[in-house]
DNA sequence: GATCGGGTGAACAGTGCTGTACAATGAACT
DNA sequence: AGTTCATTGTACAGCACTGTTCACCCGATC
């Protein structure tokens, strides 16, 4: 019973493929059953042999997309113990896998609340790995409230809106949204720099000394 | 012929805020002619009477909400010279305008894509408005090509997605989400402030003098 | 008091989707 | 050669919404 199980197995694939096909193009809000067994050549009666309902097929189609576009690998970056450093190569490999799948990646995350909690969830969980990793070993550094900021720049830097944003509706290419983002994620802990109980070290490189002149936030 | 007309336009503003109710409620994407008409206690025809279309329904219902729920006056931010006051001041309008009408507006930007394209540009418009006016008179003192990377963050920081990521998400509260904005621009200035060619002044008051450490992108 | 016209109520045909049913096919297995 | 079972084709009833038609009511207007 292997040649049949194989079979079962490709049209089981077939239309988890029809899936992602619809879901990154029309997007996930507009994936009907009818429309999966359409685009997988097949009729509506075996989708619903294969799969309980919309959600069980959405679940299968993001585990198969994630599978064969896996995400750049948070863990590497956390080796780079400069903090600038670190956030060069990881927004780089970042914004680039955004970039590279942005087309596909736009309708899905447009279409956001038509997917299952646990996809949404599992999203949620991926950008806070993300983010965790950029800023691993720099918070105790910084004051607990400091912390909190970087923190939140770091999972709003690592958002796929952020990266649209800066560089689809504000037309930033590549090597601009990079560097802007760089920047931006530097600029939460130069600040701190000089603050009462903040020591220097740690933040990198640049250890130049600034003035305190700056009671920034408040 | 003067009760007789206003009878009529009562009508129709009751339809068009039934309109503004679902539209902040489940969204645009999912405000049928049917739902808005049972909404207003009305019947369908008489929707279709006053309007050609959803579209036009939608163009009405927006003039309509933005007549009675107006954004800060972005106006009013220029006449404050210094760039980080002046940030303060817009986002600290800003944000407490996206927080307070926070409920409404997300279910509008979720469903933007449902929304006719004159809405849409509307928006876009109303954004680099104010992003505009928030870094009016700043760009002539950085370089070209940081000048544009200052009109991307704050077109950035300006979004209503970008206020959503910092406070629901990220669980920033109004004082932490409004400095981390100010912050974020001003780390788009002070890294150009000792570029060559770039001239100190006209940044605002800080002017002390940090040693030219930084080819901060590339 | 007759007229105009905004609004009603009921009905229609059409679209696109859902979930379920039943008999039939045909290839894989024993 | 016969059985099993994934898949097919066709069909049903149901839902929600669309856009259009027609006769009708009733209040504002002249």
């Amino acid at each position: 019973m292997r040649r049949r199980a194989e079979q079962v197995d490709e049209t089981r694939e077939r239309i988890t493929e029809a899936t992602v096909r619809l879901h990154t193009t029309v997007g996930p809000a507009h994936t009907s059953i009818a429309a999966v067994a359409e685009e997988a050549g097949v009729t509506r009666l075996t989708v619903y042999r294969h799969f309980a309902d919309l959600d069980a097929l959405f679940v299968a189609c993001r585990a198969h997309w994630v599978a064969h576009n896996p995400r750049p690998d948070a863990a590497a970056w956390i080796e780079i113990p400069d903090l600038e450093d670190r956030a060069r190569r990881a927004f780089g490999e970042l914004y680039g896998w955004y970039r590279d799948h942005a087309d596909e990646l736009h309708p899905i995350y447009r279409d956001a609340q038509a997917m299952p909690l646990s996809a949404q969830q599992a999203t949620a969980a991926g950008n806070r790995q993300l983010s965790d990793a950029l800023i691993a070993g720099h918070l105790g550094s910084v004051s607990e409230r400091n912390g909190r900021l970087l923190s939140a720049v770091a999972g709003h830097l690592v958002d796929f809106w952020t990266w649209r944003s800066l560089a689809v509706q504000q037309g930033l290419d590549d090597r601009a949204a990079v560097s802007t983002a760089v920047r931006l994620l530097m600029a939460m802990v130069d600040g701190t720099r000089n603050r009462p109980g903040s020591p220097t070290r740690s933040v990198g490189r640049r250890e130049a000394g600034r003035p305190a002149n700056s009671p920034d936030d408040e």
